[in-house]
DNA sequence: TTCAATTTGTTCGTATGTATC
DNA sequence: GGATACATACGAACAAATTGA
């Protein structure tokens, strides 16, 4: 209601031209009769023009006149939201990553949203450069599995510049403990429970534990893992566990079969994951090993690993897609509700093969 | 040096505040003075400071006084060409394409450029989506694996519009033929000719060939097997090929054993690729048929399911992860020098396992 | 709370310059 | 060249919002 005189102008104007009154490249009456029909000075009439020019609607061309111009569609095209969330990855082709993606892909664009792939192998500088290409980029939301969550992250700096941006993030698999982010993730200390649990109830006592500990699934595996020898009175030496990074992960398999020659009573092995299990396993059969007979192996996470060796690997399950469908649906939740969701964490459970020796 | 007051006041204006003379927050001198200072009219000074305005520089409250402001910088950063490329393929987390994302993901990462990655599940109008979806977003390139490339496309209109917009696009693993679009793809009519050339050098003469007929890799396939055939001079009747499409994988199975149980001369079988054929070996295999011993069965695309079922799967090699690397250094290469590449061919190589009884 | 000073916003009027047709 | 149309520039008045005494 308080509208002045060239906004009034300015908005009868653009009417005209989105009807059609005024097509594209024609020109508008000259600002002299404008000033006529409206019966305002020309200063008047310039500042309404001087506004549907800002907008696009019109183009000014001195001596010819004012034509009607399209740009206004362009910028609407380009100020449409791009709907994408970027998603960051250690891994992309490996193990049980091509289904978490896929679960997200299968959700995001059900919804209408894009997905925009970065994956870090497991190294700071390209975790960096990904989530400063996600953010330059504008992306709604992010999903993030940690690289390395268990050791210092020198990129928490610009996990903090996403936040003040008010870019929602989830976590997957694990999060960092120095940022309080929401997470999605398997129960992992648990996980490391029950398998251990499940060997002890296999009659197993002399137990080797072999674990990541650059990420905190390995860890919280490992918490597990002693949780449950504690529960059952196990007494384990230090050597019981054996630790490894993404970059010492080949030789830890010789280091575990050098750890078993030394220690004969050990009759089963926890492993962090199918992955490692699956290539430890390999070795020892080749050196001589039978498998369940004379060890026991399980492995985590329930990945096609654990099926096409030759011995079946009881292993934990893993939601795989379903964490992925879920993490789409958390962020375009919070995208759209504007408050974080809850947490989620999964409950593991062992999944039976023929890797640990029946009782 | 046409300049106007205006401008020039503009100009001057504009240095101060890049130079931190005016820092941001702040307000700038109110109109009558700087009318003062450049000893111009107030409506001269106005139209500097309106264009500052427009520029993001500058910020009008009314009754208060004129900030600066900093949104020129993010127009700056809005215009910033996102250096991105779209892949869509058909599956993601299955059989093959992992690998292949993963080539493009590792190349297009290393080069700087973002991968928008979408899925069409085989159906056209998730493809048209994933299209329109790209072409909004403004990707500076697009690697596609075609949605049932065998089959009238109704997408062909999108196809065309990347095409006009100069945006360039490579195909992977097939090209729809009435489009004449740059390909990068294994020689199927070479790898249907090896395979039946293989099971004939085998001492079979009954053959049955299973392929699926929506996409033009089975097409092609199908062509090489009838090319060797011809060359040995193998007679074979209609209902030694069998065909199948997405929708219809499932009965072909069945359809598969019971034309085994009526012509018992049928000694082997050249599926299209390894996951038809490892289903198809289940299945046989439960019905009691002896593989190699009394049946071959030879797969294609050296996938990782040739080796995870109960018999390792002869089969044909396809590049993969290399597949991945050279479509993305296609694409950028045709940026950069603004003229398409060359189509790339791949040839295949039989990868003998355990699936084909020697001779 | 009120009020006056300051600052930007709107609108009028007028004159001259310059590009296009 | 002349008519037309937009561009620049000056001057003046009042309105509306903000700020601080």
């Amino acid at each position: 209601m308080t509208q002045t005189k060239y906004q009034k102008i300015a908005d009868e104007l653009r009417e005209k031209i989105l009807a059609g009154d005024y097509p594209v490249d024609t020109t508008i009456p000259p600002e002299l009769q404008l000033q006529k029909d409206y019966a305002v000075s020309r200063h008047t009439v310039r500042q309404a023009i001087a506004l549907l020019v800002n907008e696009g609607y019109l183009r000014r061309e001195k001596g010819s006149g004012t034509y009607v111009d399209d740009r206004y569609k362009q910028a609407v095209a380009t100020h449409v939201e791009h709907k994408t969330i970027g998603v960051i990855t250690t891994y992309l082709s490996d193990y049980i990553f091509p289904s978490i993606i896929r679960g997200i892909e299968k959700t995001l664009s059900t919804q209408g949203y894009s997905l925009l792939l970065a994956s870090t192998n497991n190294d700071y500088q390209l975790e960096k450069d990904c989530l400063q290409k996600m953010i330059d980029y504008g992306v709604q939301g992010l999903i993030v599995e940690p690289t390395k969550s268990n050791q210092y992250n020198p990129n928490l700096a610009s996990y903090v510049q996403l936040k003040e941006q008010g870019i929602p993030m989830v976590m997957i698999n694990a999060a960092y403990e120095e940022l309080a982010t929401p997470y999605i993730r398997v129960d992992d200390v648990q996980s490391g429970f029950l398998a251990t649990e499940y060997l002890i109830h296999h009659k197993h006592r002399h137990l080797l534990f072999l674990t990541k500990i650059d990420d905190l699934q390995g860890k919280y595996r490992m918490k597990g893992f002693i949780e449950a020898c504690e529960k059952y009175n196990l007494q384990f030496s230090p050597e019981a566990i054996l630790t490894y990074t993404t970059e010492t992960r080949k030789t830890v398999i010789l280091q575990a079969a050098r750890q078993l020659k030394n220690d004969p009573s050990i009759t089963g092995i926890i492993c962090y994951n199918d992955q490692i299990a699956n290539a430890l396993m390999t070795e020892l059969i080749t050196e001589g090993y039978q498998i369940p007979q004379n060890l026991s192996i399980i492995g985590n996470d329930d990945s096609a690993l654990s099926k096409t060796g030759i011995v079946k690997l009881t292993t934990l399950s893993h939601p795989k897609e379903k964490m992925g469908i879920d993490a789409a649906n958390w962020i375009i939740q919070t995208i759209t509700t504007q408050k974080p969701q809850d947490n989620i964490i999964y409950e593991p459970q062992l999944v039976e093969r023929d890797s640990v020796r029946p009782n």
